[in-house]
DNA sequence: AGCACGCCGACT
DNA sequence: GTCGGCGTGCTC
């Protein structure tokens, strides 16, 4: 038996199958899917089964070393869906698998190495290598020469030092140790008799297990019984006791307190919305709802519905959300409706709770999966709807490879299994809309809140104005009148700013020098409590300096805000308020996100400030005001859909207002007050905005009229990134259509990163059959490592991203 | 990716 | 004449 098998190792050359030998006892065993430990050239390396065949064109073939898994751990389903996602992002296959399982499933080989015989008879610089210890590895081997590595490796094929392997797991199973009286051995005076007389412990800690006829954990028995742990070992040893492991899970979400929920009755509108989705699952039929309710609408019940609709009819949903808004209060609702048949998946759990809960999806154990990106590809095996939340939502789209969006990652599951898909949004996206409209997604609307709260007041203060009547702190006077009065009426607020730290760049006021780095063509930033100025992209970093490294000047000054800055502002101008800062700063401890929003729902703090992180989601009924200090940090960005994201971003964050029984308002500072994304915004006019937004579009070729393909290149020589981006641009105008657009190669935003040249070429089109074929050849052709291996070609299909 | 092989410059 | 630089090629 031969096993066809992809290897971990991400590279062109090996992106292909590989043959091994199944030694004869694994025949019965062996299925498609299963993780491997496979020689590879000279090294370890672990694999996926891809087929199982019975002859190879090769004939000198190496056997699997070792078989991990009992089950698959890639369904026959997911192989299709990685070998999908490869194809469609131009990544290695082994990627695409790699993203589609939880971390703790990787496993690394080390290499060791232990001696057969007595050292005497060796060369000294090996028995220097075993003074210290009796297993020697890959790092003592660093140090020696040509000469005495090629000694070493013979005296491996003599077999006088031991070549053997270690498999490093990045987590393993939670095991609980559970005692019961050994099923085989007979009534309690039996044994009793083996017993000691004098072993008082030993009687008193069987007969309590008699008497409770049910297995005990070990540490029960320890702990709460206080037996001691030789007392317990003596009766193990005697086979009187025995001890059987059992796989337990991390709990994810500890401490939670779940309320049950029952199913709320329906609006009218919330009726009409669901009723064709359950439709669609009752015919499993793929469809794909849009599903475009204004904030406060109920689009979480419609959701909570539809899935207990799949669970009754025996099948599995997967409840897609923003890593962002993946909050305790979300996982609560849908715990609170469906309780253990939930499953949890997002970055904030550590390596081995992410394990376990994908452990409850692969047995099948539960229903329901709610969680970030990733979750798309959760193991189950019979779908019944896929759920995406916040549809708009760029990070919906991977950044670094596989570049796979989970949308479309969604639209291909659901139509293997023949169900349903609902994106749900307040802001879809253009593409989205644009879809529905054409009748590709079926659109369903709820234009109300549930129980008839007006949309919040949006008041556009323009601060040029306020700049001109000699206001120039970062609060207008409309700001800070709202705000006084919450604070006296004891009502809750949320200031929203979109940065981070304590102000974005350092510039000098006598020559206007900025501050930059030196690897990449970025400004630094500064950060406060450590007085430093940091690269948000390479990481380097300097202390602040005192003077202008242009022109020695002292007068260097921060520009632009941060919350730290607001906070500090705040604190000066109303000192009787009490606020809760989250950003990436203050949330980065585990759990500490939770906490702040704990705090901030008991009423310790009046005002809540924060970025992106508090835009969406949150739901406090005492909010009243919403704040927006500048709209337009967004608005300016080298990027097309800038206009799109504040739009989107500022109708989220005045959703947050009035949500409960006290009306909301929400005050906007803006230096653009005349642009239409903000000035829609203060009407709620998402289909204002989405026509002149697609007139824009129209006019300058953008999605959704157009597809885009980036094409990023990059070198650490500068003449290299130019004259491979021109032989691209080259190929691609002479292989692609004449109506497809092919724009560049241009400098990039960002014009050098980690002492990297960029380059970059986009591509514009609507109907390219030769499109993939073309970018695969480039890939292929400039991967290659030739020119030295420094130059990098990445392609991004749809990108989100120009920088 | 890694790791070995192999072909050229700078040293004992 | 040897050591080690990294360009090239292979891994079942």
């Amino acid at each position: 038996m031969i096993a066809r098998v992809i290897v971990d190792v991400p590279s062109a050359q090996t992106n292909r199958l590989f043959d091994y030998l199944v030694p004869k006892e694994w025949d019965p065993f062996l299925q498609v899917g299963m993780r491997v430990i496979v020689p590879f050239g000279p090294r370890t390396v672990q694999g996926f089964i891809m087929e199982i065949t019975s002859n190879s064109e090769l004939n000198k073939l190496k056997p699997i070393l070792e078989l991990q898994d009992h089950e698959p751990v890639l369904t026959e389903e997911l192989i299709d869906v990685g070998k999908w996602v490869a194809e469609q992002t131009l990544c290695y296959q082994i990627s695409a698998f790699q993203v589609m399982l939880p971390a703790a499933l990787k496993t690394k080989v080390k290499k060791e190495w232990t001696l057969k015989n007595q050292p005497q008879s060796l060369p000294i610089f090996i028995q220097t290598l075993f003074l210290d210890t009796s297993v020697l590895t890959i790092d003592h081997l660093k140090g020696l020469t040509k000469q005495e590595k090629i000694e070493f490796q013979t005296l491996i094929l003599e077999g006088k030092i031991e070549e053997s392997y270690q498999l490093k797991n990045r987590a393993n199973k939670k095991m609980k140790k559970w005692i019961s009286l050994n099923p085989s051995s007979d009534s309690l005076e039996g044994m009793n008799n083996q017993i000691p007389k004098g072993a008082k412990k030993q009687q008193l800690l069987l007969t309590a297990l008699m008497e409770r006829q049910a297995p005990i954990s070990k540490e029960e028995i320890l702990t709460k019984l206080k037996f001691g742990r030789q007392t317990l070992n003596a009766l193990l040893d005697k086979k009187l006791l025995i001890e059987v492991e059992e796989e337990v899970y991390r709990e994810a979400m500890k401490g939670l307190t779940i309320q049950q929920s029952k199913p709320l009755k329906l609006t009218e509108m919330q009726g009409n919305s669901l009723l064709p989705i359950l439709e669609a699952i009752e015919q499993t039929k793929h469809e794909t709802f849009l599903l475009h309710g204004v904030t406060g609408s109920g689009k979480t019940e419609i959701y909570l519905q539809a899935i207990a609709e799949v669970i009754e009819k025996g099948k599995q949903a997967i409840m897609l959300v923003p890593e962002i808004s993946l909050t305790p209060q979300m996982v609560q609702r849908f715990k609170g409706r469906f309780g253990e048949w939930v499953a949890v998946l997002h970055s904030g759990l550590s390596v081995g709770e992410k394990y376990d809960e994908w452990r409850k999806i692969e047995r099948q154990e539960v229903k329901v999966v709610v969680g970030a990106r990733s979750a798309i590809f959760a193991p189950f095996n019979n779908i019944g709807v896929i759920i995406i939340d916040e549809e708009h939502e760029t990070s919906y789209k991977q950044e670094d490879h596989p570049k796979y969006h989970a949308r479309e990652v969604a639209k291909y599951r659901a139509q293997t299994y023949q169900c349903p898909v609902i994106l749900g949004s307040a802001t879809p996206s253009l593409e989205s809309y644009a879809r529905a409209k054409k009748g590709v997604y079926t659109l369903l609307k709820l234009n109300e809140r549930v129980k008839n709260q007006p949309l919040p007041k949006v008041e556009m203060i323009d601060m040029r104005e306020e700049l001109r009547n000699g206001n120039r702190s970062m609060f207008s006077q409309v700001l800070m009148e709202e705000m006084k009065i919450r604070l006296q009426k004891k009502e809750q607020m949320v200031l929203f700013l979109n940065r981070r730290g304590h102000s974005t760049f350092v510039m000098c006021r006598d020559c206007g020098h900025v501050e930059m780095c030196e690897h990449c063509d970025v400004s630094l930033t500064y950060h406060r409590n450590q007085n430093r100025l940091k690269c948000h992209y390479c990481g380097n970093e300097h202390i602040m300096p005192n003077t202008c490294s242009s022109c020695g000047s002292e007068h260097i000054r921060f520009f632009g805000s941060g919350t730290q800055k607001v906070e500090e502002e705040l604190t000066k101008v109303l000192p009787e308020a009490k606020v809760i800062r989250m950003d990436v700063d203050t949330t980065s401890k585990k759990g500490s996100h939770q906490k702040l929003l704990e705090a901030f729902e008991r009423k310790e703090a009046d005002i809540l400030l924060g970025t992106q992180m508090i835009a969406k989601g949150l739901d406090f009924p005492a909010i009243t005001l919403v704040g927006v200090l500048s709209a337009d940090s967004m608005l300016h960005l080298p990027d097309f859909r800038s206009a799109e994201r504040t739009f989107q971003l500022l109708e989220q964050v005045s959703g947050r207002a009035g949500r409960h029984e006290l009306p909301g308002q929400v005050v906007i500072q803006s230096y653009n007050p005349e642009h239409y994304s903000n000035e829609l915004v203060q009407t709620h006019d998402y289909e204002k905005f989405f026509e002149i937004e697609m007139g824009q579009r129209k006019q300058v070729g953008y999605p959704p009229y157009y597809f885009m393909v980036l094409i990023n290149i990059s070198h650490s020589e500068l003449t290299q990134v130019i004259s491979t981006s021109e032989k691209i641009v080259d190929i691609l105008k002479r292989e692609l259509s004449s109506t497809t657009i092919i724009l560049g190669p241009v400098v990039s935003p960002l014009a050098k990163i980690k002492d990297r040249y960029r380059y970059q070429c986009l591509i514009k089109y609507k109907n390219e059959p030769k499109l993939m074929s073309v970018l695969h050849t480039i890939q292929e052709h400039f991967m290659n490592r030739i020119n030295s291996g420094h130059l990098q070609v990445q392609i991004d299909l749809n990108p989100y991203t120009f920088m």
